[in-house]
Order: structure tokens, then sequence, then C-alpha cells
DNA sequence: AGTATTTAAGACAAAAAGCTCTTTTTTTCC
DNA sequence: GGAAAAAAAGAGCTTTTTGTCTTAAATACT
């Protein structure tokens, strides 16, 4: 895979703040089970997105998290930064220790590219894009569904 | 990371076979060293190769691994194959899952794109040109290591 | 045939990733 | 001020990945 699990949900999950709207509170525990992800690990994700400024949290009763900018504002790549650190990616293709862009393997180039298209779709996609993709995949499934329902009568 | 530890062992170690060249039979206990590789859990990977006919193992005195095939005709692709599976890079970027080419979400596509830019690299660059790319690079940094040692007298 | 050398196979161990549980702190509402 | 509701924090468990060790099998050489 290309990013972890913990950066899997928070994807998934910022995306869900999108979706309520801004300035919603939504809690842990109206998240973990519409997006299938264990509560308390949500729970530490959310955490450390909170730490980073990404979500706003709030404790008590009526409290939850929320985005902390518009969704529009936000890209993939930010939530990926901060959730799993962009280290890897910069790991040479052919697993040369003193590979740089100073110093390249001749694959480097190539490789590069690779990594630079797949920054470039974190970084141009933003939460909001991400937001109403998943809507119209719900949609689509759902549709989906009524038909193959429809056949089965 | 893009590929598992055991995948980069592989695709190294293939490159250090196809560079000392075909029908050359080199032992876990050189490569090993020579790449940085845990010796026991190289012969492990190695076996693998082997199970899959990407390399041909020779027993007893004189024995060890070499390429199946010529150096020119075996891509990454393959090695990534074996050792990694393609499963992972078919997961929907939302994490949606039912996310396929029949019900793709909107973001399916943009996904798919490094994805297969990905592969497409994999696929393209085959281990002769991997094991050129390091041996080109070992000079340089060979060179660089020169240098720095005349600046320092 | 016997011995040394090398891979094969499988059980075992350590580390990392993923996940859970318990306690504390903050906040709201009565 | 007290009780309830929510997140924060940190310890601890489980599974997966990575790596080790031991024994067996095959081969080559004398």
């Amino acid at each position: 895979m290309l990013y972890s699990r913990p950066c899997e949900y928070a994807i998934r999950t910022m995306a869900y703040l999108a979706r309520v709207g801004p300035d919603i509170r939504v809690q842990v525990q109206e998240i973990a089970p519409a997006e299938g992800i264990p509560a308390p690990f949500l729970a530490k994700v959310l955490q450390q997105l909170a730490h980073s400024n990404l979500v706003n949290s709030f404790k008590g009763p009526g409290g939850g998290f929320s985005l902390n900018r518009p969704a529009r504002e936000i890209n993939l790549y930010e939530i990926f930064k901060v959730v799993d650190g962009v280290e890897d990616l910069d790991r040479c293709a052919v697993g040369l220790a003193e590979c740089n862009d100073f110093a390249p393997c001749p694959l480097h180039d190539t490789w590069k590219a690779v990594r630079v298209h797949l920054l470039q779709y974190l970084k141009k996609t933003s939460l909001e894009e991400m937001a109403t993709a998943v809507e119209r995949k719900k949609e689509l499934l759902g549709k989906a569904r009524a038909q193959s329902g429809k056949k089965k009568v």
C-alpha cells in the first residue's frame, strides 16, 4: 500500500467531517461505526490530527471534532504528511544508501517521476473533492444494490 | 513505502546476479554482506524466487544462485508480483470496499493513473538497466569519496 | 562410500504496526 | 458545586512483518 492504515483512516474521517459540513462537531462514536473503523483506534488518529491542527477537538457534552479549515483548502498531502511522514517516499528505489538529487542513481529520475506523480495527486486533491467523490460513490452503490434487488424478485 | 522489504531485497539481489553475469552461481554468503542484507533472511527470499523460477538454485559445493533468464528479459514488475503480490495496489484510494472499474469512485481514474504509472515503471525497467544503474552509481560514489579524501589531506 | 559444502524447510524470536482498555481531564448542564 | 459526557493520555495486548536458528536434503569431490 501507498499509505498506512492510520493514514487511510485519517483521510476517510476527514472526508466524513467535510461531508457533514464546516463547524459541525462529530463524535468518535458516530464516525467509527459509519466508516467501519475501531473506535478507540480512531480516537488516537483524531488526537494526532488535532495536535497538527487539521481538526478542532471539543471535550464535554456536545463535543466532538470538526475541520479546522474549509475542506476546499485542505489537500490529502497534508494529511499524509502528518500521519505517515514523507521520508519513506524519498528512499532510493535501488536501496542505495547515498542516493539523492546531487548524486542520483541513473534510475533516480524515473523513480522520482513516479513519486512526484503520487505527491502531485495527493497535493491537488482537496478534501472537498474527496467528500463529493465519496458521496457520489455511495449513491452509485445504492442504485446498484437496488438493481440487483429487483432482479432477484 | 511502495514495496515491502523482502521485495526490495529481491530486486537488489537479482540486480546483483545480473551484474556478475548470466550462469554465474553466487552464494547467499557472498550477496548478503555485499548488499547488507541479513543472510538467513535473504536465503528465504531467494528460496521464493527459486520457486517462482526467477532464479536457479544449485546445492552443494560450487552451488549458489543464478538468473533463470537473461537480465534484459526480466522486469521489476515480475519480481514485485512474486514477492509482494499485486492486490494491495488495487485497493480503492478512498477505502470504499466496492470500488472497481465498473463502479468506480470519481477519484478512481486519478488514483488509477498513479498506479498505472508505477506499474509501467516497474514493467518497463529491466534488470539489466537496474544492474548498469547500480554500477554507474557505485562509480559515482567512489569518485565522490576520493574527492572528499583529497580535500582532507 | 564418505565428507564437506551448499540450499531447503520449518520452527522459533524480535520488532513494528495495529488495536484495546483504563484512568484522567475538560466541559456542559442542572 | 455535582453529575454526566466527551476527548486526552498512556499502558498494554494482538497480529503481522522481519529476522534467526536448527535440522534435513542434495550435490560435488576425493
